[in-house]
Formats: C-alpha cells, sequence, structure tokens
DNA sequence: GTAACTGCAAAATATTTGCATCCTT
DNA sequence: AAGGATGCAAATATTTTGCAGTTAC
C-alpha cells in the first residue's frame, strides 16, 4: 500500500483514542464521534492505524476488538506481548504494562506473538461494591 | 435452567468434538455434519455445553470462538487457565496442557480467568515448508 | 493531477430470537 | 403430560465491498 495522508478525520478518531485511558472498540469510538463521521470509515482508519502498528487490537474474552494506542512499544520493539486486563463488571479492556515471558513450546512449535488477557474486577468496579 | 436432556443432536456434536484433536469452530462442527442438524441448533448446543462446563470456549486471535472439550479439567478444577495455541499457517486452535501461572496484578485488581493464547508456527505447517 | 480517503448504499457474515412442533424424561 | 430441544423463518448485529465524489500531497 502507497504511503498513507494525514486526515481531518483520521485526526479526530486519534485524539478519541488519545484521550482514553483504556482500548475502545470500533463503536465506543463510533459514539465518541456521533455523527461526525461514517461508521465504516471509522472501521477503515482502524484497520489502517493497526497496518501501520500505531495501535494494537486486543481481543476482549467475548472476541470483540479493543484497539489502543502503542505507549509503551518503540519503533523496533513493537510486538504486542504484554498483559492486558478486562473487568468482567464493566467491560473495560487495558494495557497492563507488563511483558509475558516468551513460553517453552513444545517440540516443533515457533512463536510469533502471545496474546495474554487476564479477566476479573478492576480497581473502580470494587470500590463500588463497598 | 432445568436440567438438560440428552438428546441424538448433542451426541453427534459431542462425537465430532471428540474426534478432534483440535478445538473446533461452529462453522467446523456444521460442516463436519453437513446437513445433519440445523446451524441454530449447533449454536444452542454448544452455547449449552459451556454452561454446563462440558466444553471450553477459546477466543482465536480473530475474535472467532473455538470449543474443546474439558480434557484436563477436573470438576473441582475448570478454570479455564491453560496455555492455548493456534497456528498462523493452518489456523487450528489447540491446548497446550500446561497451567498459565496467576500473574502478579497491580493493586486493586482481582483475577476470574485468564486467557492465553500463542500464535505461531505448528509442527506439521514447519513440516510442510522443509 | 493523481491516488488515497470518505460517505453512502448494499452485500456478505455472524449470531440471536420467536414460535410451532417434536421428543426426552 | 410437561417442559426442554429442534428446525425453520426472520430479526439483529457486525464487518466488508463497490463506487462516485472529495481532498491531501
Amino acid at each position: 500500500m502507497a504511503k498513507k495522508r494525514n486526515t481531518k478525520t483520521k485526526e479526530l478518531v486519534w485524539k478519541v483514542m488519545e484521550n482514553s485511558e483504556s482500548a475502545l472498540t470500533h463503536d465506543d469510538i463510533t459514539q465518541s464521534l456521533r455523527g461526525e463521521m461514517d461508521r465504516v470509515t471509522i472501521y477503515r482508519i482502524l484497520q489502517g492505524f493497526e497496518e501501520e502498528g500505531l495501535v494494537h487490537k486486543v481481543i476482549d474474552s467475548a472476541g470483540k476488538s479493543h484497539y489502543a494506542i502503542c505507549r509503551h512499544c518503540t519503533e523496533h520493539h513493537h510486538h504486542d506481548n504484554h498483559m492486558h486486563f478486562q473487568c468482567v463488571t464493566c467491560g473495560v479492556v487495558n494495557c497492563l504494562d507488563k511483558e509475558v515471558r516468551k513460553p517453552n513450546m513444545p517440540e516443533g512449535y515457533t512463536v510469533e506473538e502471545i496474546n495474554y488477557l487476564v479477566t476479573g474486577c478492576c480497581p473502580d468496579c470494587r470500590d463500588d461494591k463497598d
């Protein structure tokens, strides 16, 4: 694919992600930008960001994609092998700046990526229960 | 929900899963049982099996669900915290009978489940490349 | 000016729900 | 006989594709 361009719509999507602590779904972003741009465009922008290595895609425990800016990645070290967390109560997904060690695999297997998702209860939701 | 019943359709789905080394998608099962039963029934059976704790659901790197019989689980120890593997070439998903240690979480988080998926190349596909 | 980007419409997929009928218990 | 299970139709949800018009470079 040829060089990508900087557009107003991409800026808007980027800003939404930049202002979020957590990883956002396509739907989260669509709602944040209520009416400001087409759903399809958002699909394409997210896909583009991922191809460029600007964002990570995290699959949650229900199979939905959440996107987050790669804050802890450098250009040389992009592999998405850090832990992610999803709260079973509020559903929020975020990145736990913590790397996963490469596991010892059985004979004959090679490792490319590691997806590590912990589900549980986040501090905010625990507080709500007190 | 009330007690579940044993039916011919459930038997069929179970046998397909029992005869498979890997975790199967809804579509894999539908194709194995080509025409023998309705797609919707298979959705419901898989969902039922999962609720009963008879099968695990593994979400792959594309967000698709793969189901596998819990071979390594006892009744008391069902939590799905063992490693899974998906081959990037053939797409097969299987369970690497190996448990994941509970990670040290930041203050305030509780852990319920761990989903650990390694992607890479399986022995069969590596052989094909030789 | 060229090629990427966008928005709208529509197609393709995937999953769920309603309901009449069937079958296990 | 009662209530869960099934099959069919249809609704809902999600993502992708095609294409004409727009815009960044």
